[in-house]
DNA sequence: AATTCTATTATTGTATGCAATCTATGGCTA
DNA sequence: TAGCCATAGATTGCATACAATAATAGAATT
């Protein structure tokens, strides 16, 4: 009972949004592209009709922005919208964090052991470094076994790939792979409050990496460079 | 430069896709309902193609269930699926109230009074009330200027009537009207703890109305049943 | 009467076509 | 040369057509 093709499970129009959300997640489609029915479909080898029903899909996760009469393009999401979905993902990563803690299988520890090897062994290739950071927040989700909560922290996390490709600071390792490891101890152990901080940490720094100016009013803002000039 | 027809912004697929929306969350079309594409477009007098477009969103935001050449139809999550639900609301909610607490502005607190106003006057009316109740959560989430907080509790609220259409006890007041009073009172008096705390309560009792069975395992179904019979 | 097989019908999956809207190019005026 | 308008081309919005799959009903067999 072999499929037809190699449609991966669930219908051509899947396939392209996979492809599509790949493609932007992995940043050869950087936030602004647009994204034209047409040669896409043409690309992939279907009509425009797929084409469009992946768009909306991808419109829906915050991934493509749709503007009506103009086309699709690849999100290009505002600083505030960075820090808010930072603030988002903390409260649902908390969660996460606090559903695991003391209750992972052995099973759960060494999937999640070696994907942090994966992590470490990956640690000079800056794409796939970047894609695993991601991966390892989202396999975590996983195993909470809580379905919205997945497909939010899932969404929250390819989102956050556009924030970084736009103001991330380039040479940075997105997530430190060791905050990784002492937060998975911390899970093994129960420990439930420190490793909850510990993922607040580990978030608020990814942030701090990318969305720069936390400061948000004029005063703020200028005390830098008053302080700069000792003006303070 | 009048519009065309009374499409309400941004697409007719949208007009399709909220009018779906309504009659859901409404229970007018209860959850298990069939949703053929053609029957939907010929009343609301679009083609298929739009309607297929809206179930597309629809299933992205869980509302409806998409299943590969056997059509739509609306959600019908399981009981886990609900209990789940409650809890990742548990902890947007959270982030809402902190973000809230002490910071609403005169004409907020004003909103918010009417709107709650609005719910005793409609205490009797079964279906707007329970309308009215989930309003009040995505009023409050709206007003932290976070869009994926927002959209994140808009889609559990909905989603809630779903559960509760399923699993709710028929005669009760989904929200308790006098919680919503005390919750925006902490709220204006910057006590973020107690209003945390409240808003944990509050979502507790919705979820103890419908989801009775907290109990997860054999052994704790069958307790209920060893006490009734003495056999503790 | 129950059951399986088959033929028919209904419904979804996908491509394509036409009208509406936007975008870009080039000429025209000042 | 700079700015503006008009026209041509490209792209989206939507409907429809056809193919593929599932649902249904009826007949034939046991």
């Amino acid at each position: 009972m072999a499929k037809k093709t190699s449609d991966a499970g669930g219908g051509r129009s899947q396939a392209v949004h996979r492809a599509l959300k790949r493609a932007i997640i992995d940043q050869a489609l950087p936030p602004g592209s647009k994204l034209p029915e047409d040669s896409i479909g043409e690309r992939l080898g279907v009509s425009r009709t797929l084409v469009r029903e992946a768009l909306v899909r991808l419109s829906q996760e915050g991934l493509v922005e749709l503007r009506p009469n103009k086309g699709a393009a690849v999100a290009r999401p505002s600083l505030e919208e960075g820090r808010n979905l930072f603030l988002t993902r903390m409260a649902l990563e908390r969660l996460v964090v606090e559903t695991l803690s003391g209750n992972l299988t052995r099973e759960q520890i060494d999937t999640l052991s070696a994907h942090i090897a994966g992590e470490e062994a990956a640690r000079t290739e800056h794409a796939a470094s970047i894609r695993l950071a991601g991966e390892f927040h989202t396999l975590l989700a996983q195993m909470t076994n809580n379905a919205s909560l997945i497909r939010y922290v899932n969404e929250l996390v390819a989102r956050s790939s556009l924030i970084l490709a736009l103001y991330g600071r380039p040479h940075s390792s997105e997530c430190a792979v060791s905050e990784h490891r002492e937060l998975l101890d911390k899970l093994i152990a129960g420990k439930t409050d420190e490793a909850a901080a510990l993922m607040a940490h580990h978030l608020d720094s990814i942030t701090a990496r990318a969305l720069l100016p936390t400061e948000n009013s004029i005063q703020d803002v200028l005390a830098t460079y008053a302080v700069a000039e000792g003006l303070a």
